[in-house]
DNA sequence: CTGAAAGCGCTTACAG
DNA sequence: CTGAAAGCGCTTACAG
């Protein structure tokens, strides 16, 4: 007679096995309390001879702790993404800790992607540009799971990592600046997250202080995506007046622009600049290597997680970070490197 | 009088709001048992009320069903993988499951990899290349936990998912030879995986089937790992009797191997033409745009759900899949496009 | 249609 | 140092 399901052996077949009582196995597993060498002996080897593995369920029930962390993002295939991902996992998991993550579903809802984890699933949560209303966040936090928000602010007591890419973006036009670029153009994600709209603002800044306008006729209209800058950077070409620089509001839409510019035999640098936001790996793939504002993403995730781990330990830190970005120049700004 | 940590409202709590049983507040969660309109509304009507969330870990426990599903791969930053998880997780997704994603913890061995999913955590488990024994995905099998094995041959009872890389590095040589190529050189990735050696068998056997040969100084070595490529093609550039093509064995190391002919001032295609493996997406943006074989990564995802799904359902089916890869032109090769 | 009770597999005071 | 028992928050036969 064979059964289907092999019942997992437990921690009463350990006891049994050991001629102890559970509680003495689960002092042996937890390694607390002190046990008599010969009875931790006699139970080490009964779990080894069962090849036993204690049930993390039935041990978070009982503790009410999963040792797990949750992270939601828009899209795992975002490469935006991936450096914050090892970040915030690889002090997750030097920390003891297991990391869920879970990508915004197609047809979902933020409120049904929270879910997953509101279901007593994990012991922190970091959530990252996702969809999401800050009562949905206050509401978690008054669950008593602890939170943190990355590159995405919903006020000032929610925990939040951000990144200054007002800062960065005004070193980016600057820099353009100094090459001697005046007709700048901005090829613009979308308005999900704060960040185009704060890019857009910086490039006007710079623009202003040095007497400079941004004609509405210069900003194309992508959405982040790859494929989404060809179109406008084609705009940008047919206009009367040419700008002789463009700034696409990320790598992924400045790369469009590139396979643009090159479709339409416009040479980068010499016709024209183009720089982007990012710096993710494909930027220094591009031909030429793109200039751009690299975004401390490691560090990003890095300080996230440490952000919840701190807050699941109890202790009350200042719960906001503001990191730096930093120009990083190649060649497609016109600089020869 | 604050409490740090509030309790979370229970299944209890909304018993008595609704003054039933708790069973019969389970059987309205569930859905599955008729219950009295009437005592439906009240129970529907204090869960709202209180906000409640069924706690998953104690239904899991109960059920002995967790409704997850574990993916073991061994980088999340490897572009490559993407596609991969793209394809597990919609399909997990939409077969009412969650996916667990672990990459391969630096300093871990695959046994303690594995641990975070064998302690009952998921209900099937799908691992890609990951350095693990035979006998370790066996004993998980044996324990009841559905596996499926991606891009890794471990033996034919158990369930796999593979590409025909052979096939399609075959195809990709024999345009090569079509350019009118005859001396092909070998950028080899790492023998962790079986594809560095499919690849180079491929080579070795197509070459031979028009009568050429592989000279063991036209197989650079590098890893797979983005930089790897560059010191190879260097090498293979101070050779007295260049090669006239290289085929790199990922697209990683051909997008090295570009630089390095950049930096070089060698023209590509026009003094020597490049080629890769993957079609990851840098292959269209690099300069020129590279040929390569595509492999059908969404559907290695897809089809890898799919077996451990109709697994964890009871049914056996055939457990084997051979998914075919494709031969993507592009300009690395000579072709115009 | 509904309730009382056992059980899922652990942990943790409480006694001894 | 060790055991018996309660409890974590659910589900699911079993009665009624």
């Amino acid at each position: 007679m064979t059964r289907s399901k092999p019942t997992r052996t437990t921690i009463d077949d350990v006891a049994r096995r050991a001629r102890v009582a559970i509680s003495t196995v689960s002092r042996v597993l937890n390694g607390r309390d002190r046990v008599h060498p010969e009875t931790r002996a006699r139970v080490l080897a009964a779990i080894e001879e069962l090849n036993y593995r204690p049930s993390a369920l039935a041990r978070s029930l009982a503790t009410q702790r999963t040792h797990m962390l949750g992270f939601l993002i828009p899209s795992l295939s975002d490469p935006f993404y991936h450096e914050i991902v090892r970040g915030v996992e690889e002090t997750t998991m030097s920390a003891g800790y297991n990391l869920l993550i879970a990508s915004q579903p197609k047809g979902k809802t933020a409120r049904q992607h929270l879910e997953l984890f509101t279901q007593q699933r994990v012991d922190g949560l970091i959530m990252s540009q996702i969809n999401i209303a800050r009562q949905e966040v206050e509401s978690v936090m008054r669950q008593g799971l602890p939170v943190a928000l990355v590159l995405q602010d919903l006020g000032a007591d929610i925990p939040t990592v951000l990144v200054d890419d007002y800062q960065g973006a005004c070193q980016l036009v600057e820099h353009l600046l100094a090459h001697g670029h005046r007709r700048i153009a901005y090829i613009a994600g979308n308005d999900d997250g704060p960040s185009n709209q704060t890019r857009l603002r910086a490039l006007r800044d710079t623009l202003m202080v040095h007497g400079l306008t941004l004609p509405s006729i210069y900003i194309g209209q992508g959405n982040y995506f790859q494929g989404s800058g060809y179109d406008p950077m084609v705009q940008l070409l047919a206009l009367e007046e040419r700008p002789d620089a463009v700034f696409a509001a990320n790598d992924v839409m400045a790369g469009d622009a590139l396979a643009a510019l090159h479709d339409h035999g416009v040479r980068v640098p010499e016709d024209m600049a183009i720089v982007g936001f990012d710096d993710i790996p494909l930027a220094s793939y591009l031909s030429p290597p793109l200039t751009t504002v690299r975004q401390p993403t490691y560090e990003v995730g890095y300080t996230a997680a440490q952000l919840v781990l701190t807050a699941i330990d109890g202790a009350t830190t200042s719960s906001r970070k503001m990191l730096t970005a930093e120009l990083v120049i190649r060649r497609s700004c016109g600089c020869t490197a």
